[in-house]
Formats: C-alpha cells, structure tokens, sequence
RNA sequence: CGGGGCGUGGCGCAGUUUGGGAGCGCGCCUGGUUUGGGACCAGGAGGCCGCAGGUUCAAAUCCUGUCGCCCCGACCA
C-alpha cells in the first residue's frame, strides 16, 4: 500500500465523506481554535494565531512598502455615525451588535461595535483634512470587528473576527481608483506568493458590491470541495463617505472639494482559506511562508543511541535556527516516533526530518514532505543550503497545484442547462456570458444557488457571447457557490 | 429566521424505549519496559448526566419549560 493511502489519522473525517465536518475536524483537531461560550465567536489558540501573525507579518510589510500607516480607531461607533450613509447603514443594520447601557445607565446614544470602521474613521478624517496637502492620507489598522451573524463556521464566518481594514483618502477619482486596484493586487500577491493560493481578481457585480462603495474589486479563491471563498475586498468608494462626512479639501484651484475614499480589508478568513484550499485526509499542509513550524525534528531514540541523537537533533535545530528556519525539535519522551509524524502531518507541517541511528550512521537526517510523503536522505554537509531550497520547492508545489485544480474545476458551459449540470456534478467555477442585467443575476441565483463571483479582469474583450439567462450578448463572469 | 441533530469525566460514545448500581474506549497522572509510521504492563485521578421546575419511595431515564451548541437553507469578510 501507498503511504499516502493509508488512513493514519482515524479521528478526522474524510473530506469525501462530510466535506464540511472534515473542516471542522481539522480546526478543533489541530488546536488552531476552540468554541468560545458566545454564540459564533471562538477562541483562536496558539497554533492558530501563529499563522495569523505570519499572515499579519506578511501584509503589514506590503501595506508599509505602499506607503500606508497604521493607526487605531474607537470599537465603539455612535449609532447617529453609522447611519450617515445610507446604503451603508441598510447593509450592516441587520447585523450589528449595539450597546445600550454603560455602567449602571442607559446610554444617551446607543453605541454600535464596528462591524466596519468607515463611519468612525471618516468621522476623523474630515477633522484632519483641509487642504490638498493633506492628500493622500493613507492609513490602515489592524483591529477585530463584530457583525451579527446567524450561520458562523470558524474562520470563515464568526461574529467576531480579526482583519486589517485600510481606509484611505485621495484628491482624484482617478487616484482612488489606483489605489483600490493597487491594494487589490498587494493581496494577490499575499495569497499568491505567500499563501500558495491562486486567486482570480476582478470587478464584483452592483449586486454583490459592499455597501456603501461605488466599486467593489475582490480576489475569488477555490476550496477543494469546488465552493469558491471570497478571499479579501477593495472598495472604491466614491464621493458617497465624503460628503455625508463631509471631508472637504481646499485644491489647489483654490476650490473646495470633496474628497475620493476607499477601504480594503482581508480577515482571519485566510486561514480558512488555507485550510480549505491546500489540506487533506490526514490533516493541514501549510505553506512553508506561513507554517508557524516549518520544519520538525524527530529523533529516533534508541536505548543505546539516545544521548547521542538528542545530541545530534539539537545540532541541527540550533543550526536550521541560526538560517531563520522555523524549526521544533520534538523530543517528547512517552510518544513513539510513528505517533509523532502523525501528529505533525495533521499539523501540517511542511517537512520532518527523521534522526536515528541509521541517520548518525549515514552522517545525515531522512527528509519527509508533507505535501508529497516523499522521503529522502540529506546530508549533513548540505543541510544549511538544501533545507532552504525544499522548502521554497514545497511552496510552489502547493501553488502549482492548487492553480491546476482551479484549472481543472473551472468549466465553459454551453447553456443554461449545461450551467446548472456542471454545477451540481462538478462544482467549481463556471466561466460565463452575462449580459450585466441584475434581473438575469437574480434569477441565476434563485435557480441554483451560483453567484457571481467577479467580472474578471483578464478576460479578452473581443470574448462576447451569449448572457447564460437571456441570451442577449455578453461577457464571460466567472459563477460559483460560495462560502 | 425556518428545517434537522446533539447536550452523560478532557474527547468520542453506551445507558433513556421498560425509573432502582454512572459505565466503556481514547486521553490524563504515577512507576517500569519501549521507541525508523498512532507501543506495552501495572496502579490511579476525574462526572451534582446542560439548566430549572414537576411526577415518584426513588429520575441520566417520565412530564413541562428553558438555555446552549452543531449541521443544512434564506442574509453576509
């Protein structure tokens, strides 16, 4: 038998069996989190926020390279703020949390828990905002933020979750505009080439877009049950903030103007995401660019052998260490070593050495990948320049493969018909004319749960057919369930 | 908010039909033997059976209510 066809891991469900459970096997399992006694709301454990803080680690740069700062803003906002915007207020109304009492009296104003900062945050930029000099003001912060909601899944969807929300302050429409295309495409690449997660950006249909915004762009990423996740979200959003909170700027054609805003944000749902796009039967497999261990040792002990291999191991813990490989030496006693590699391939650890005695023997450690169960014999001698290079190997092999699944799930029915086959045999993306009507959107989704995802942007403009509804001429959206 | 399911040591469950000892497996603790794909032996700790009422000589079990959680749908990062 195949090592990767053996069942290992007897206590996570098959993602065959019960998709879903699966998924919530591996969250629980893994100790990435733990249900919290509030409804929809967890506890995100060490391992869990390892990765968020890899994650964090990873964008904070990228938003810093673009010129961003970070700053924080209230928790609380008046109710009286929030409802300024009137879309904006419609579409976050049902599900906010709002605080009546303070202390032992009731508020004079109810106090809403962001479930978005606009509102607060726009509330401040027109106090610091007079003239064009001022622009662009470009400010992001890492915070958590409520929405009320009634379905929760960990990760993907809780009534608490963390983010980064950047909100942003231009003179021009066609500034603001650069930059919610230019964030758009910092967090593709952050899945991309750090989370090995292919993504396909584009525009979001009227229906779809956040409310309040004028534009809505996103990157739309595959899970491996065909369903697609909406990985992250930047917003155009007009003039419509500025002039309810009225943020002014005296230009330098000495006229007063109101400004262009935008915001953009990605959560804690890119751990689900990863979870959902790369794992399998026996568990995780993270990407080396985000594993909070990279790299796990497991010594063989022998009774004879032990000094010696503890030894050994911690030689090149020390060592992987000091080339900034995220390295854990487990050398708990009372575990037999097969007990381990399970326990790290569930983890998803992306690669383990084994040390024993053979390995001391051979003058080197036994290499195992996560992602392939594929093993082999290094060298001591080249540990410090091999170790590097399988790593960066094992995280574009995730990718490549994610992108060939997407690949392989994304199909071009012929018609209506075909659409709906496609979707409940084969799921994944359906790669579709729309003739732009929301009425043919509507119906679409009424008949078989599919939305558009996005408008994509890379998609030739001589490709015209005709709308998957109405038949009139259109353009190629890519369809889905989602998450 | 609709439909379904579940609340019994940390986890997974049996016991509830037909009321009377709170049990099993895993995990945990101690000691010993082990250690190249989930080791073994011996001893041990741990639960007012979700909560509140009621029926009864007696309730995990019957009745009423209530709370919570999970899954699937309608709404959403």
């Amino acid at each position: 038998m195949n090592i990767n066809d053996k069942e290992f891991v007897k206590e996570v469900t098959s993602q065959a069996v019960d998709f879903s459970q699966w998924y919530l096997d591996i969250v629980l399992k893994t100790e990435m989190m733990d249900y919290a006694p509030i409804k929809g709301c967890m506890a995100i454990r060490p391992y869990g926020y390892a990765i968020w803080e890899n994650i964090q680690q990873l964008l904070d740069r990228r938003i810093k390279e673009t010129g961003h700062k970070n700053a924080y803003f209230p928790l609380f906002i008046p109710e009286s703020l929030l409802e300024k915007e009137a879309e904006h207020v419609e579409g976050f109304a049902p599900e906010v949390a709002l605080v009546t009492r303070g202390g032992n009296e009731e508020l004079a104003e109810k106090l809403v828990v962001r479930p978005t900062s606009e509102a607060i945050i726009c509330e401040m930029y027109a106090r610091w905002i007079q003239s064009w000099r001022d622009l662009p003001l470009l400010i992001n912060q890492w915070c958590n933020v409520v929405r009320w909601e009634k379905n929760t899944r960990p990760f993907l969807r809780t009534s608490e979750f963390l983010w980064q929300e950047g909100h942003t302050v231009h003179a021009t429409e066609e500034e603001a505009q650069e930059e919610t295309l230019k964030m758009l495409g910092v967090y593709q690449d952050l899945l991309e080439s750090e989370l090995a997660i292919p993504v396909i950006p584009g525009q979001k249909t009227e229906k779809e877009k956040f409310a309040g915004a004028l534009r809505t762009y996103t990157i739309e990423a595959l899970m491996a049950d065909g369903k697609a996740l909406q990985a992250g979200t930047s917003h155009n959003l007009g003039q419509h903030f500025a002039k309810v909170f009225e943020i002014k700027f005296q230009d330098k054609d000495d006229e007063l103007k109101y400004a262009w805003t935008t915001s953009w944000g990605v959560s804690t749902r890119l751990i689900g995401a990863l979870i959902m796009v790369h794992g399998d039967d026996r568990g995780l497999k993270l990407p080396p660019r985000v594993a909070p261990i990279q790299v796990v040792i497991v010594p063989i002990i022998g009774k004879k052998s032990k000094d010696e291999v503890l030894r050994r191991a911690n030689e090149v813990a020390a060592g992987l260490r000091s080339i900034n490989i995220r390295v854990e030496l487990d050398d708990r006693e009372g575990y037999s070593p097969g007990w381990k590699f399970n326990q790290w391939e569930m983890k998803g650890v992306p690669l383990r050495l084994e040390i024993g005695p053979r390995d001391l023997e051979n003058k080197g450690v036994t290499a195992v990948r996560r992602d392939t169960g594929e093993k082999s014999f290094l060298l001591d001698q080249d540990l410090s320049a091999q170790l590097p290079l399988l790593l960066q190997n094992i995280q574009d092999s995730l990718f490549e493969h994610a992108l060939k699944f997407r690949e392989q799930k994304t199909y071009r029915p012929q018609d209506y018909g075909d659409f709906k086959e496609a979707l409940d045999e084969k799921k994944g993306f359906m790669l579709a004319h729309w003739c732009g009507d929301a009425r043919c959107e509507e119906e679409i989704k009424a008949g078989t749960k599919a939305t558009i995802r996005c408008i994509p942007f890379d998609s030739d403009p001589k490709d015209k057919g005709p709308c998957l509804f109405c038949q009139k001429e259109g353009r190629p959206v890519y369809f889905a369930r989602s998450y």
